[in-house]
RNA sequence: GGGUGGAUGGCAGAGUGGUCAAAUGCAUCAGACUGUAAAUCUGACAGCUUCGGCUUACGUGGGUUCAAAUCCCUCUCCGCCCA
């Protein structure tokens, strides 16, 4: 395999594989930028849907666009509301409805009607000043049909050539020949092989910057579908860089990276640090020195580390930091002793000190992979 | 001293004859979380159990009743009013 070293952005290269946090409403949650950064993060994830809704695409642009508003250097992805068409429409028709022209969203905030069409997904993307873009697909449940499933591959295809053909239009209506952002189209098609390779096939004829996984990676059962993510890999082109949407907790990554997938994003670090589950690595000297694949049983990676609630009483009296071998600033400083104490109290220091932790844990990990290609 | 209201599970607080091992909230103990409607949600929370039940429970002790947290009496404690 002649798989990419890093992806070329505006703002400069990344190293690969990367995982971004997701700072939905542009912010993960409780930190400051100089947290992010200091647990070795340096891309983040943005969310169209919500940023249209709230604080609006035209007070983004007017704001200076995202990286100033919200005062973040670094490479911004936008994701493009795709996965608010399933979450919030999919899963709960009340919340707005599908038709092929776009999606009709019903804000969560006021009740109030937006209309998000591919067209529109991409200007508000350019808008709020994204360095790397996503097309609006149609993701459906796992569990949908064979016949569902087709549905959202075409529907996503056709989508993804009027973003195109609107990124384009974007792209010289805004003088921004020397500066594009990148744009990464999303192949559909759930558990059927041949719908993810026919998709995949289509979106490469329109050409896209990367191409990214979408749906769910995980079956009704809770099983990790290794080759529909590898077989999908593999339909895409070797020379551009692979998004795995949504991915995921620290042995999905790794079982995608080795499947030829290259960039993450996921809310796992945050919200379950957030609800006082700590990521913490087993055995990370030996990982170092020979290689993640020596962890490896059965296709699993989990070996290679194990959480803790941190909430838990057996910690009241706890004295030692989450990680002896961890440099991040929670382990520098607290016990899990303090820590267990702020979550029984809650005071926002715990759930911070725990996104702190789990990101440096995910930056971590990727640091890891990383090593596996020399 | 006289009158009056009250005492319920770790806490707060519903219930005022049977459907009450007792609502609800908090606390406690666990669990979940995968392109964030999530600082959220779920479950457990008297004891025992062969999971059908059984035992002990609504300040104390007695009583009425087929049946009492609920009605009556005694006592203890607390609040308020009058002297």
């Amino acid at each position: 395999m002649n798989r990419i070293k890093k992806l070329k952005t505006r703002l400069g290269d990344i190293k690969i594989p990367f995982f971004m946090p997701d700072a939905t409403r542009a912010s993960i949650r409780g930190l400051t930028n100089n947290q992010i950064l200091a647990s070795g993060i340096s891309e983040i994830v943005v969310n169209t849907y919500h940023l249209m809704l709230k604080p609006g695409a035209n007070f983004l642009k007017n704001a200076g666009g995202i990286h100033r508003f919200m005062s973040w250097d670094g490479p911004i992805l936008t994701d493009s509301g795709g996965y608010q068409v399933y979450s919030l429409i999919h899963k709960n028709s009340k919340l707005g409805e599908v038709t092929e022209d776009g999606a009709r969203f019903r804000s969560v905030l006021d009740g109030s009607w937006h209309f998000l069409t591919p067209e529109k997904a991409i200007e508000i993307q350019f808008d709020i000043g994204s360095d790397m873009m996503v097309v609006l697909d149609d993701p459906r449940p796992p569990e949908s049909s064979f016949e569902i499933q087709e549905e959202a591959v075409y529907r996503t295809i056709r989508w993804a050539r009027r973003c195109k053909v609107e990124f384009d239009k974007q792209i010289k209506k805004r003088n921004l020949q020397n500066k594009e952002p990148l744009l990464f189209a999303v192949v559909q098609g759930g558990k059927h092989i041949d719908l993810r390779e026919y998709c995949a096939e289509q979106l490469v004829k329109i050409g896209f910057d990367g191409y990214g996984f979408g749906g769910r990676h995980i079956d009704e059962n809770g099983e990790f579908m290794d080759e529909i993510i590898k077989i999908t890999a593999n339909a895409l082109p070797e020379d551009k860089p692979k998004f795995a949407l949504g991915i995921g907790n620290p042995n999905d990554i790794i079982r995608c990276y080795f499947h030829g997938w290259d960039m993450f994003d996921c809310v796992i670090p945050s919200r379950e640090g957030r609800h006082g589950r700590i990521f913490f690595w087993n055995d990370l000297e030996n990982i170092k020195k020979k290689g993640i694949k020596y962890i490896e049983k059965n296709g699993d990676y989990k070996s290679l580390y194990d959480t803790m609630n941190i909430g838990n009483a057996k910690f009241k009296e706890d004295f030692t930091p989450f990680c002896e071998k961890c440099d991040c600033y929670a382990c520098k400083n607290y016990t899990k002793s303090y820590i267990n104490h702020l979550f029984s109290v809650k005071e926002s220091l715990g759930a911070q000190m725990a996104t702190v932790h789990n990101l440096r844990f995910y930056s971590e990990l990727v640091e890891i992979l990383r090593l596996e290609q020399n």
